[in-house]
DNA sequence: GCCGTTTTCGGCCCGACTGTTTTCAGTCG
């Protein structure tokens, strides 16, 4: 996938721009560059299927930034962004990384002390030679010499259950202080990975100063001001805190939780209307016409309230102006789990306490879907454990949740299952998935996929990508021919909700949805805590523009049990 | 360079924090 390689190159761009003084292209290349690298469908795929006219469609993409992208899908390459770098003299990219230090400082400390380098930058800082600079100081210099430091050991994104549950630690502590505490930004927007924590609050009556003490005890502070407060967490990761009055909370959770370019989308909207939006609120001739609640402010923009998971100005703000967000699934709605994994093979807890906690969650039904098979690494289980299974599962005395025994079966290379039929017709479902072979040439993929999905015994085809989160890019497949097949044969489409996987991911969940198929939620639980991720995949199904008719498992028993049938 | 229910030309989000500024530019959210 091209896509970090494009956004890294069109910033490039956009930073060298601004060291010339450019005005405004720096910031249509900036803009670009974030479209790029929110795109969760590899760019090459797009340009590969929709040519330079799919690029233009992509948000802040026009014909010249698509003649560009073009090139570097081509040849890895932009020639103008090394023009420009020639221009400037030197290549700055890698002073880009240092927090603080913006395009006009890097010009300037390259002008007067020729500094190109991040060791260069590290010396001038160390001699002292940076203070004396006009516009420096001594501060400078020691922030500078800290984040050189930093950048090298920079802690990157991180998976959304880290973040999130992170996040819902420090809100703990804020509580009592705090009238209103709400965890915003991208966590809110329940984006795949995480940068920061975002935390925006409305302190109690007095204890303003008091809220800002306790978090600043809870990491090292790395900025504070009157309303805004960041710290490093042990973790290594950040998290900002906002302090805000409770008469302008909504449009603060507006701004904090972004994105960015839907925040700027909403305030050109609110300019057109001769308004002004700002986290204080929405202004009318500075008079305050909405902002306590997000609600508001949105209906005085003349749009429906985008649900957060769909704030990321690729479209929403159009369908909400024309009142046609869907509705999407609720996190509440979810009746059973289908895939998780016991002792029978590689999961840490025994099916008695699976289905407990199933229980407990509130569900209706749950599948326990082991390794069936010769896969060696999952500990798979044979006909004998099978037949052991269902015996348990059959005497397990658990009033008010209905069980099943399903299995979690390779796809092999032809596409066949790893499981004779003789076996398969024993379970009340199958799952199948890919677990080995990952490359294969996009055509073979796809026929091996469309197979599986094929064999009467699948009811779920499970994790379809093969993709892991921050670590591994999905197998080429041609989505379309499959989620096809899938409809046309009954097969359910996995959003898996584990968050080292998230497959599918939120782009082609959206396409899975346009054309109509069917798809079920599961976590894919080892043990009794992972079945805490299914709201994980509601998330990546609500960014999807999932509803809740499309989802398996958001039906009652009996008309799941139907779906089983087919 | 992008973009269009007032525009195909003429705009481009708005505000907090920092440092060294005596009035603001740079950087970031
Ligand atoms: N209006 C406006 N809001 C911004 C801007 N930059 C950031 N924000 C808002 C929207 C963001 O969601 C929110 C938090 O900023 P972050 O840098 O933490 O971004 P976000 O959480 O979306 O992504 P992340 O996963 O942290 O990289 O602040 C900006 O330039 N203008
Ligand atoms: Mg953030
Ligand atoms: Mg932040
Ligand atoms: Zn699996």
């Amino acid at each position: 996938m091209k896509n970090h390689l494009v956004a890294k190159i069109l910033n490039d761009v956009s930073y060298a721009l601004e060291i010339l003084d450019v005005e405004f292209k720096p910031r249509a290349y900036a803009r670009a560059a974030r479209s790029v690298e929110n795109l969760s469908k590899p760019i090459e795929d797009i340009y590969a299927e929709g040519g330079k006219k799919a690029l233009d469609n992509i948000p802040g993409v026009g014909e010249s930034i698509a003649n560009k992208i073009e090139e570097i899908i081509k040849t890895r390459s932009l020639k103008y962004r090394n023009k420009l770098i020639r221009k400037i003299g030197f290549d700055f990219t890698e002073l880009m990384n240092i927090e603080g230090l913006g395009p006009k400082m890097i010009k300037k400390l390259h002008e007067e002390l020729g500094v190109k380098s991040l060791a260069d930058l590290d010396k001038a800082a160390k001699e002292g030679r940076i203070r004396s600079l006009e516009g420096f100081g001594e501060k400078t210099e020691k922030k500078i010499m800290d984040n050189v430091e930093f950048a090298r050991v920079k802690n990157k994104r991180v998976l959304l259950s880290t973040a999130f549950n992170e996040a819902q630690e420090v809100k703990k502590e804020l509580i009592p202080f705090a009238e209103k505490v709400e965890v915003a930004g991208s966590i809110r927007r329940m984006k795949e990975t995480i940068g920061d924590i975002d935390i925006l609050a409305v302190a109690k009556r007095g204890k303003h100063e008091e809220i800002i003490k306790k978090f600043a005890r809870l990491g090292k502070v790395v900025m504070e001001g009157e309303t805004k407060i960041r710290i490093r967490l042990d973790s290594g990761l950040n998290c900002d805190l906002r302090i805000i009055e409770l008469d302008s909370f909504g449009s603060a959770l507006q701004y904090f939780t972004g994105s960015k370019d839907h925040s700027i989308e909403l305030r050109k909207i609110a300019m057109k209307k001769g308004l002004k939006l700002s986290e204080y609120g929405l202004f009318k001739n500075d008079k305050k016409i909405a902002g306590r609640n997000e609600e508001e402010v949105y209906k005085k923009l003349g749009m429906q309230c985008v649900p957060p998971e769909l704030r990321e100005n690729i479209g929403e703000v159009e369908l909400a102006q024309k009142n046609k967000i869907p509705e999407l699934i609720n996190y509440d709605v979810i009746k059973g789990d289908l895939q998780m994994h016991t002792k029978y093979s590689d999961g840490g807890n025994s099916v008695e306490e699976m289905v407990l906690k199933c229980k407990n969650l509130g569900y209706e039904y749950v599948g326990i879907s082991d390794h069936a098979g010769n896969l060696k690494i999952a500990n798979s289980m044979g006909a004998k454990e099978v037949s052991k299974q269902r015996k348990e599962i059959q005497n397990l005395n658990i009033k008010g949740i209905k069980v099943l025994q399903g299995a979690e079966v390779n796809i092999l290379a032809d596409g066949s299952l790893d499981v004779p039929d003789k076996l398969l017709k024993e379970f009340d479902f199958v799952i199948a998935a890919v677990h080995s072979k990952f490359n294969m040439a996009r055509d073979e993929m796809t026929k091996r996929l469309i197979k599986a999905i094929k064999n009467p015994y699948v009811i779920i085809l499970a994790h379809p990508t093969g993709r892991k989160v921050l670590r591994k890019e999905s197998y080429d497949a041609d989505w379309k021919e499959v989620f096809k097949a899938a409809k046309e044969h009954g097969v359910l489409l996995e959003i898996n909700a584990h968050p080292e996987r998230l497959d599918l991911p939120d782009s082609l969940i959206n396409q899975a949805v346009k054309m109509n198929c069917a798809l079920i939620i599961n976590t894919d639980s080892h043990s009794v805590d992972n079945l805490e991720y299914m709201k994980f995949g509601i998330g990546q199904a609500r960014r999807g523009g999932c509803t809740r008719k499309a989802v398996a498992n958001a039906l009652s028993f009996t008309k799941f049990l139907e779906l089983l049938k087919k």
